[in-house]
Formats: C-alpha cells, sequence, structure tokens
DNA sequence: CTAATGCATTAGTGTAGACTAATGAATTGC
DNA sequence: GCAATTCATTAGTCTACACTAATGCATTAG
C-alpha cells in the first residue's frame, strides 16, 4: 500500500485548475498516456508532465511505462486522507446527508 | 442561502496550512474572535484577518460583529462543492464506503 | 476626553510555483 | 543507421500569495 500524503499535498495538488483538469482526465480514463493529456489541455507536454508529478506525489496517481509510453491510472487511495479529514468535521456532512445516502446506495445497492 | 463557491476557490482557502488551521479552529468553536484566533498562531493579527477573509469569499466561515469585536461561526454549505465534487468521483468512494457508512450511523443512528 | 483594545486594510517583501523553451534519454518506425 | 515519437527534467521567467509592519477606524475602559 502507498502511503498516504499529507493533507496539505492533497488539497494543494487539487486546487490548481489546470492540474485538477489532468487529474479527472486520468480519472475519466482507464488508463491515459502523457501525449493524450497534453492534447487539449492547452499547456506543453512539459508542464504536463510536472503536474502528474504533483499528482504522484500527492498519492492521486500511479504509473506504467510501455515502450516510449507512460500511462498513468487514478490511484483510488489517495483521495482518502480527504475523506478522513472531512469526516472529522461531521457536522458538515448531515447538510449533504441525503446525497451521500443516495451515493452509497448507488454504489451499494 | 449564500451563492456556492467554485471549487478551486475553496480548495486553495483550504491547501494553504495556516489558513486550514484557522478553519479548523472556527469549526472547534461556537464563535470566536480574531484576536482569539490571533493568539497562538503565529501569524500576525493583520494575517489572520486576510486569511479570515479568504475563508469568508470561500463561504467557508461568516462573521458577526459584536462591539468591537468580530466573531466567526463555520458555515456548513460552504464544503458542499467539495462534497459534490467528490461525488463524482464514485469509484473512490467504494474504497472508503465502510468508513462513510460508520460515520452515517454516527450523524444519524 | 484620553488611552487602550479589536479589527480591517494597505504597501512592500520574499518565496513558491505554473509555465515555456530547450535538451536529452529511451523506444519505435523506416 | 537515422529520423521521429514519447516522456522527464532543467533553467529561466512571471505571477500569485503569505506575511509583516504600519496605519486608521470603531468601540470600550478609566
Amino acid at each position: 500500500m502507498t502511503e498516504a500524503a499529507p493533507i496539505t499535498q492533497i488539497m494543494r495538488a487539487l486546487a490548481d485548475p489546470t492540474r485538477r483538469t489532468v487529474f479527472e482526465r486520468v480519472v475519466g480514463a482507464e488508463e491515459i498516456s502523457v501525449a493524450e493529456l497534453t492534447r487539449g489541455s492547452g499547456v506543453t507536454q512539459g508542464a504536463i508532465s510536472q503536474h502528474l508529478k504533483s499528482l504522484k506525489q500527492a498519492g492521486l496517481v500511479a504509473e506504467r511505462a510501455e515502450g516510449r509510453n507512460v500511462f498513468y491510472r487514478a490511484e483510488p487511495e489517495g483521495l482518502a486522507p480527504l475523506v478522513d479529514w472531512m469526516g472529522h468535521y461531521g457536522v458538515f456532512w448531515r447538510e449533504r446527508f441525503a446525497d451521500l445516502r443516495n451515493l452509497l446506495k448507488e454504489i451499494d445497492p
């Protein structure tokens, strides 16, 4: 199991819009290459690699090299510290209680 | 109801350790003054006011002036966009869904 | 009234980081 | 072998921002 990244690192990684979009695209795809992520991103390939490095250090993505491609995939446990952090403020969940119940039903009917 | 702040603003507000600590202290107290927040924060009163301004703009706290004091309190709905954002990645919740069930039980046994 | 307290705001400073351009290393195609 | 592709990394630039110090405005105390 990968070491859990500190909450600050995770928050910081997701705070930048460009980087968060990269993360969302990685989530949306089963696996996705850097070249594909660069396409239509509006930034250079180097910038994408830098964002992926941050996301990786935050424990949010993992990589798999194959030939000259490097495929990235989402790392589910990476968001755990964020969930835990929000869990500390249970009072907040009350507000979104119904939505959460629905979500859990979808996950495990 | 307050306008929901964009997810980026919320993430950015919570990404800074000092500011997140301020938020956590506001959550921990029913109401808390700026002077009290400044105490033991390690930064000046002006910095605290600036952080509170960011948190307020992110919809995470609200204020109440009384005399020469200004008391801050947490704003529950402020975290909703964050919850919603995580909700979009339902797959992630599967990993933590046992913990979530326990959390929901605590909230509404 | 005067002094002290609580807070917000401003200008200025230092640092972090988002980005580009360039380079190099590894792999694949011809 | 040679050119092209994919990616990571580096140096350099520019902007954002966390912070301090200082100031000013209300409000309360004496």
